[in-house]
RNA sequence: GCCCGAGUGGUGGAAUAGGUAGACACAAAGGACUUAAAAUCCUUUGGCAGUUAUGCCGUGCCGGUUCAAGUCCGGCCCCGGGCACCA
């Protein structure tokens, strides 16, 4: 028999497929296991990136089905995006015909994967199914006040025609398209996860099961600080300046006041004065840069007011400055500045010769004029009239106490997280569910109206955004009758991915969202896995998201993801010529470029892209090597965490290695099917090292793969496979080809959630019936796996000298009277005194000698 | 600047709780089978010295703890990633 991998693999995914055999139900008497990959966007075709998600949430999964589990794996499509719009301006072709051609393309090569997914599940978000619950959804959240409108400023992709979330900015430029964004002033939709800051920050806590990274990029992304909103008085006028610090303990060494650009108080405290025209001037001048070059320009710039403010501590007059660097979107846009125990404070007072007065000093170290930086340590207070030598961490609220007896502050939080920013003018999207009535205002669609649903003869030019067409847009109000105008923004494609491992529970309900019943049963998802680039984006959404329902009834748990599996990305070595940059690897001959002749330089290990030509095709791959091969090199060559490097020889050795299985299995294919019944427990001799081999094997794969240890699992199986093409020449009694027939009934096993039709088409082979993706896990006995004899390392002052195979529960004695027989040990110790002997148990003898 | 993660043979990577560093694989070299090739099988493969026995060195660098350090501690270097005028 020939390993026939084509013939072979397209068997076995049609009987799974007719056979319903990952067909998930709800069966409240088994624990349930929801494994879940990131589902895809449908750009056209699968890459090597999708390829070893898949591989490596498949295994987990098809373990977990054979460990006896209730398994959920579910795939959809995130079907909604700007990529669809333009391939209809650029193909002449409707957004929904490409993603639903493209959906059917990906969907074939995910089949001849051969995952185990509930395919009666598939979903795909531009589905009015789908989004019409998505509108649903939206009318809620503006009813419970979590959705809203304002104008504000916001994200412009001049490239993209559309409004960005502040997640999805990336150092000021575009995450999609890499334009520079720049600052728009306009009407648009809000999500309020600011509601949720607090909770978003604590419930990280719950969440072990998600790696330390991620969780620290959702930390520093919600950005929560603690501290104080203290009120100034402002001399000779009523307004008064609100700031947020969180060190109020520093307050007896605010000596200036700061002020954004854009604080409303900024224009009005130079209004009708001689500092008027400069200051306008200066404002200006600021709130013109692009958001970028504000960030980016480190320089200190202010404007004096010609006012002065009091600390409310000091009761000095303190001038009131407006300064380049302070936010307006942050804390209350006002900043009392302490140039002694602030950096940026400091070199602003430096350069516009401001008071800088020391109110922190450890054990009276600090000194006025020596300071030449900002002492931004802990320390005594000094200057601070009756908090003088008081701890500073202790002053913090000894002095916000005083301040709220006076009525002049309280303590406060802030957050550097800002409220999700959903519109987008774009067509292919779910259309936001809201008309303007000139009567009524902002009015949400009737429930019963929903979906409304896209106009399909849109025309997409690629200028301004289609949906402002006036069959759409003309409309009645849903309260007064009257004319209307529709909203034509749609949402942001984050809302899809939000909620869709809800939709899986109960993909078909009609009812609403998800079948709360379901829902409850199958949720949280146990395993979710997937790429890092969405650890603030979808990561954190998702999450307000489960808030969110939760809070309106429709969950009872907190979050959606349990435990999260971030995969490293697939990269291969880059080729790039002087003349044509990027090359193929086919145009690199002998180190010269093909096309011009010139050197080739061996660019760095980078992610697979296009635009570097170094991506591999998946459809290729499986031509040539299979699902199953292709599979087992995704796995092995790397843990499912880190990176992996491509390698075309790595890919053969994994094809060598299913051969090497299946011809294994093949020349001991009579003995399967014979009568013999496969052994039960060892008979000593040959029988129980083949035990051993088995026993230790399964022990170690169903370790490393709860681990998600999948390199090390397969290198298992590999020793494994290694020990029983040995084990095949030395059988000689009955008890041996019976306990090397149950090593090969586990091996088939073992080898199921790596490569499954290999496993599927050996088990039929050897005369079995049902599907062995199915069945159960292989279990072990752990004293099967322990050897009599153990081989001891015998270490004279830290050196091992000799290796003793003894019995493996021979005494301290016993060992140390072996080993001082040895030759090598003798050797080292001749002469010396022994100072010391420690003996780990069956494993290592340590011995001191001086 | 701050916060994570990492640094191990020619290469990808093992070493789960401080206990024989280099599992498993790739590549390379040699050999068997073959008219030949492919496939397969066998052997060698961290470095240095040595005919062997064996000895010394070796997990980015320097130091420490320990009978014993890739693993723990202190101080660096370099790489990858995230955040960054957030008061």
């Amino acid at each position: 028999m020939k390993y026939d991998f084509t013939q072979l693999e397209a068997k076995w995914q049609k009987r799974w497929e007719e056979n319903r055999v990952f067909e998930a139900s709800v069966d409240q008497n088994l624990p349930k296991y929801y494994c879940l990959e990131m589902f895809p966007y449908p750009s056209g075709n699968i890459h090597m990136g999708h390829f070893r998600n898949y591989a490596i949430g498949d295994a987990i999964a098809r373990h977990k089905f054979m460990r006896g589990f209730n398994v959920l794996h579910p795939i959809g499509w995130d079907a909604f995006g700007l990529p669809a719009e333009n391939a209809a301006k650029d193909n002449k072709k409707h957004p929904a015909e490409w993603t639903y051609e493209n959906i059917k393309n990906m969907r074939s090569q995910l089949h001849r994967m051969g995952l185990s997914y509930d395919w009666s599940r598939e979903i795909a978000t531009c589905d009015p199914d789908y989004y019409r619950w998505e509108q649903e959804l939206f009318i809620k959240m503006w009813e419970a006040g979590l959705a809203y409108k304002k104008l504000s400023k916001v994200n412009w992709c001049e490239s993209c025609g559309t409004v960005l979330a502040n997640e999805q900015v990336d150092d000021g430029f575009c995450w999609r398209c890499g334009n520079l964004v720049v600052q728009k002033e306009l009407e648009q939709w809000f999500f309020k996860i600011t509601d949720y800051s607090e909770e978003l920050l604590d419930n990280m806590q719950n969440l072990p099961g998600w790696p330390e990274k991620v969780l620290t990029m959702q930390r520093n992304w919600i950005g929560k600080s603690v501290g104080a909103e203290i009120t100034f008085d402002i001399w000779n006028r009523d307004e008064k300046i609100t700031v947020f610090s969180t060190r109020p303990d520093t307050i007896y060494g605010a000596t200036f006041m700061l002020l954004a650009p854009e604080h409303p108080l900024s224009l009005q405290l130079i209004a009708a004065t001689e500092y008027e025209h400069d200051g306008v001037e200066f404002i200006k001048e600021i709130s013109s840069m692009s958001r970028e070059n504000r960030l980016t320009d480190k320089e200190k710039r202010g404007f004096f007011t010609g006012s002065f403010c009091i600390n409310p501590l000091t009761c000095e007059e303190i001038p009131i400055y407006i300064a380049n660097y302070v936010l307006t979107d942050y804390g209350t846009g006002a900043v009392m500045a302490v140039p002694a125990h602030d950096e940026r404070d400091f070199d602003f007072a430096k350069i516009y010769n401001l008071p800088i007065r020391v109110v922190i000093s450890p054990a009276g170290e600090i000194v006025e004029s020596e300071l030449n930086a900002a002492y931004t340590g802990s320390g005594a207070l000094v200057n601070s009239d009756s908090f003088d030598g008081l701890p500073n961490e202790d002053a913090q609220s000894a002095i916000v106490e005083l301040l709220e007896s006076m009525g002049a502050g309280k303590k406060s939080i802030s957050y550097r997280l800002r409220d999700w920013g959903v519109s987008r003018q774009r067509y292919w999207g779910t259309p936001i569910p809201f008309v303007y009535c000139d009567k009524c205002g902002i009015v949400p669609v009737k429930l019963e109206d929903l979906p409304i649903l896209l106009p399909k003869n849109a025309v997409f030019t690629g200028a301004g955004n289609p949906l402002e067409m006036q069959e759409f847009v003309e409309t009645t109000c849903p309260k007064c009758g009257g004319a209307a105008r529709r909203e034509t923004d749609t949402m942001d494609t984050f809302v899809e991915s939000s909620w869709y491992y809800l939709r899986y529970c109960s993909p078909k309900y009609d009812k609403g969202l998800f079948d709360k019943e379901e829902a409850a049963y199958w949720g949280p998802v146990d395993q979710y896995v997937g790429g890092i680039e969405h650890a603030v984006l979808h990561l954190l959404y998702s999450r307000f998201f489960t808030k969110v329902l939760r809070d309106m009834g429709w969950l009872s748990y907190d979050e959606p993801f349990l435990n999260l599996l971030t995969q490293g990305m697939v990269c291969k070595e880059t080729h790039r010529s002087p003349n044509h940059n990027w090359l193929y690897p086919k145009d690199v001959k002998n180190g010269k470029c093909s096309i011009c002749g010139e050197r080739v330089t061996v660019g760095r290990v980078e992610k697979m892209s296009k635009s570097k030509h170094n991506v591999v095709d998946p459809d290729e791959l499986l031509d040539a090597y299979g699902a199953d091969a292709l599979r087992l090199f995704s796995l092995f060559a790397s843990p499912p965490e880190k990176e992996i490097e491509w390698s075309d020889s790595g890919v053969e050795g994994c094809f060598r290695f299913a051969n090497r299985v299946f011809r294994l299995v093949d020349a001991h294919i009579g003995l399967l099917n014979s009568d013999m019944p496969p052994l039960s427990a060892p008979k000593g001799g040959k029988s129980s090292e083949i035990f051993r081999h088995t026993h230790a094997a399964i022990m170690k794969v169903t370790a490393d793969i709860e681990r998600f240890q999948l390199n090390t699992a397969i290198a298992a199986i590999m020793e494994f496979v290694n020990a029983l093409y040995i084990f095949q020449n030395e059988l000689k009694e009955d008890d041996d080809k019976g306990a090397f027939k149950a090593a090969l009934i586990s091996l088939i096993k073992l080898l199921a959630p790596f490569t499954p039709h290999l496993s599927e088409e050996l088990w039929e082979q050897a005369g079995f019936t049902r599907f062995v993706s199915r069945l159960q896990w292989p279990t072990y006995v752990e004293s099967y796996t322990i050897l009599d004899n153990v081989c001891i390392a015998v270490q004279v002052n830290g050196k091992v000298r000799a290796e003793l195979s003894l019995a493996r529960d021979a005494s301290k004695d016993e060992v140390v009277k072996a080993a001082l027989q040895n030759s090598r040990v003798k050797a080292h110790i001749d002469g010396k005194v022994i100072v010391k002997q420690i003996y780990v148990p069956s494993k290592l003898l340590s011995i001191v000698v001086e």
